[in-house]
DNA sequence: TAGGCCAAGATTTTC
DNA sequence: TCTTGGCCTA
């Protein structure tokens, strides 16, 4: 590393630099320039002659992939062609692609997202004539989860969901599907039971690094274990006081595991808090000391004082938006900020619809982060189902969603038909139409036939085109008017037609993001296939990453980890919402996560952070009453500012604020 | 048998 | 508010 490296970093981030060799646990506080430390170590491995294709760095999303990858190159100025960084899951896409083979799927595997799941489950059920009435499907389907990522023993799945569940796993491999855990389960399953595949990535990635540590789940974990051990050059980077994604897996546990399993292993803390002012950081820390199950550490931070925390009680959440957007006006105005300084964060997506009138209303440009993805659209999922039944015909959830879309006249009564023919032959869908139309006793009627055949035909013209490496997004374009996709928006949106033209826009702009795809020079050659893998995976990014400039950045708190914010305004901080009423009800222990995505929340913020809580809020249909949320109480009150919606309240009128604040809240306001 | 129309239900977080 | 599912009609 050169001196002027050096200069950048304290003793603690230099020693966790430097260490190269051997098994290295580095817990790093929020805001304690862990990113930076993570790309100087690649630096500095690059510099020493460690080849880039013999590291490996797993990040937990797209976001912190790209970012990592960036800042590399901007610290090196190198071309990082061979450098591996991605999330587990694209990680597992990649060994999936080269040998799934041997595991009995075919190349050009479907990824499932939990639509498909759901899809698939109840096409499962209705051919094993298993009734799912009554089934809480996104429960079964968090069973399933567990059981494919053994965290649950199949025995332990009630026998009756014991079948539905194989025949779910026989359906997916069927219709040559892989769903999220495959994406970790299936690659280790290969390198667990080929020992030359094993070998072959032992052999290249002999340093592997692991961000977010606290983050990854068992499953992960082994994945991480299984590539890394040999060579014991394995550095993981997390702060079990950031995790926050146990629902999916995650187990800080892995930290304590880590010390285990790699004996001799050194340990670093960074403590010193670059980011915050001392205020916010206190507010943090008192929030978090309220925890029981961590590791414990002190985060601390050079620079003393900090302007005070304002909490405001708007009435209902359509003042709650317009309060917050008049604020970053008459910041920017009076204060010189920047919209892109400013953070919104909110605990759920439900909240953002009025946040988002509110900036409208006022004209201030945001972007959002999480919420309903572009990729999730209905219109963008048909013509992605498309795509996905032109790449892999066996797609059996794709071909049911394209098959009447538009209307073909084919209905119930044929899909039964030839559901019934595809299951006795145990084939797919698409194989069973093809023999219901060659063969001779074919119980189908002939108006059927014919819809069908136009159907096969259809795909059958495009596939050839589909696949050729080239011309995607024209293709795509001259598919989509073929089918007249537009009709079909007219017809289903009858009562607007804006909304009909507002889907066709959305069209318009996926097949820009095809064209783009395609005009990029690092994904020429790459066709159709890697394509649909790259959206599956990105699945939650908005179109345009790059126009970030000039917005304000509306985000759920789980989108926000990893980030900072000049100002950040935290937006619901209400009981049942913070925390929330359905994690608390599934689990009273949740609690302790929840704190954690407070604190997380609390530690974006350098500067200024805004807190409200709406006294009444819109849920769904009705209007309920809101009180604030019980975590406000454990921010020591010194460091907040109550504030009357219009002017500021004086400190020591405001001591028993809290208390005030909820006799209000017991008297109905 | 297919498609339109109407009512009910749903919202925690993401790869 | 938006989507999904069921029922009824042509």
């Amino acid at each position: 590393m050169t001196t002027a490296h050096r200069s950048e970093l304290n003793k603690e981030q230099i020693e966790a630099v430097e260490t190269i060799e051997g098994p290295l646990l580095i817990i790093a506080g929020a805001g304690s320039g862990k990113t930076r430390v993570i790309t100087y170590r690649i630096a500095c491995m690059l510099s020493s002659g460690i080849p880039q294709k013999a590291i490996l760095a797993l990040t937990f999303t797209n976001k912190a992939a790209r970012e990592m990858q960036e800042r590399v190159r901007e610290l090196t100025g190198k071309k990082l062609a061979g450098l591996s960084i991605s999330t587990f899951h694209a990680f597992g896409v990649r060994v999936l692609r080269s040998h799934i083979h041997r595991l009995g799927y075919r190349e050009n595997f479907s990824i499932y997202d939990v639509a498909d799941q759901h899809d698939l489950l109840k096409e499962t059920a209705r051919e094993i004539a298993f009734s799912l009435e009554s089934v809480d499907t996104t429960k079964l389907l968090a069973l399933f989860s567990r059981v494919k990522t053994r965290m649950m023993p199949m025995a332990e799945l009630a026998i009756a969901y014991q079948e539905l569940y194989r025949e779910y796993q026989s359906h997916m491999k069927l219709y040559n599907a892989v769903d999220f855990d495959d994406l970790i389960a299936l690659p280790i399953k290969l390198l667990e039971s080929f020992p030359d595949v094993l070998v072959e990535y032992r052999n290249q990635f002999r340093y592997v690094l692991v961000d977010e540590f606290q983050d990854t789940s068992r499953q992960q974990y082994r994945f991480m274990k299984l590539l890394g051990h040999s060579s014991g050059n394995v550095c993981v980077v997390g702060d079990d006081d950031q995790s926050i994604y146990s629902w999916r897996g995650a187990d800080f546990g892995n930290i304590l595991e880590f010390e285990k399993d790699f004996p001799g292993c050194r340990e670093i803390k960074l403590e010193r808090n670059y980011r915050s002012t001392d205020t916010i950081l206190a507010a943090a820390n008192g929030v978090i000391s309220h925890n029981k199950n961590r590791k414990g550490k002190n985060l601390w931070t050079g620079t003393k004082g900090g302007k005070p925390i304002e909490l405001y009680y708007p009435e209902d959440d359509r003042q709650e938006g317009l309060f917050i957007a008049e604020k970053i006006k008459t910041l920017a105005m009076r204060e010189g900020l920047k919209y892109h300084d400013v953070g919104v964060l909110v605990r759920t997506n439900s909240l953002f619809r009025s946040l988002e009138e509110a900036f409208l209303a006022e004209n201030i440009p945001y972007r959002t982060t999480g919420g309903q993805s572009f990729f999730q659209r209905k219109e963008i999922k048909d013509i992605i189902a498309y795509l996905r039944l032109m790449a892999n015909p066996d797609d059996d959830i794709s071909l049911l969603r394209v098959l009447n879309t538009p209307r073909r006249g084919i209905g119930k009564r044929t899909l039964e038909q030839i559901t019934e023919l595809a299951v006795s032959r145990g084939a797919s869908l698409h194989t069973g139409i093809q023999a219901a139309l060659h063969a001779a006793d074919s119980p189908l009627p002939p108006k059927a036939q014919g819809d069908l055949h136009a159907f096969l035909d259809l795909i059958e013209e495009y596939r050839p085109r589909f696949l050729a490496k080239k011309k995607l997004g024209d293709t795509l374009k001259a598919f989509v008017e073929d089918i007249d996709y537009w009709a079909h928006l007219v017809a289903e949106n009858q009562k607007s037609d804006k909304a009909a033209k507002w889907k066709y826009r959305n069209i318009e702009i996926f097949i820009g993001i095809v064209r783009d795809y395609e005009r990029d020079p690092d994904n020429q050659n790459s066709g159709v296939f890697d394509f649909l893998n790259r959206i599956s995976l990105n699945s939650r990014d908005e179109p345009d990453p790059k126009d970030s400039s000039g917005k304000i950045n509306l985000m759920t708190i789980h989108a926000a980890k990893g980030l900072e914010h000049e100002v950040v305004f935290l937006a619901g901080v209400e009981e049942h919402l913070i925390p929330h009423a359905r994690a608390i009800e599934e689990n009273p222990d949740n609690i302790e996560e929840e704190r954690r995505l407070f604190y997380v929340a609390i530690t974006r913020a350098r500067q200024k952070l805004f807190i409200t809580a709406c006294r009444k809020r819109r849920v769904m249909r009705e209007i309920v009453e809101s009180l604030p949320s019980p975590f406000l109480e454990e921010i020591p009150e010194s460091l907040m500012q109550l504030m009357e919606m219009d002017e500021p309240v004086e400190t020591d009128e405001a001591v028993d604020y809290f208390a005030r604040i909820k006799a209000q809240f017991a008297s109905g306001g």
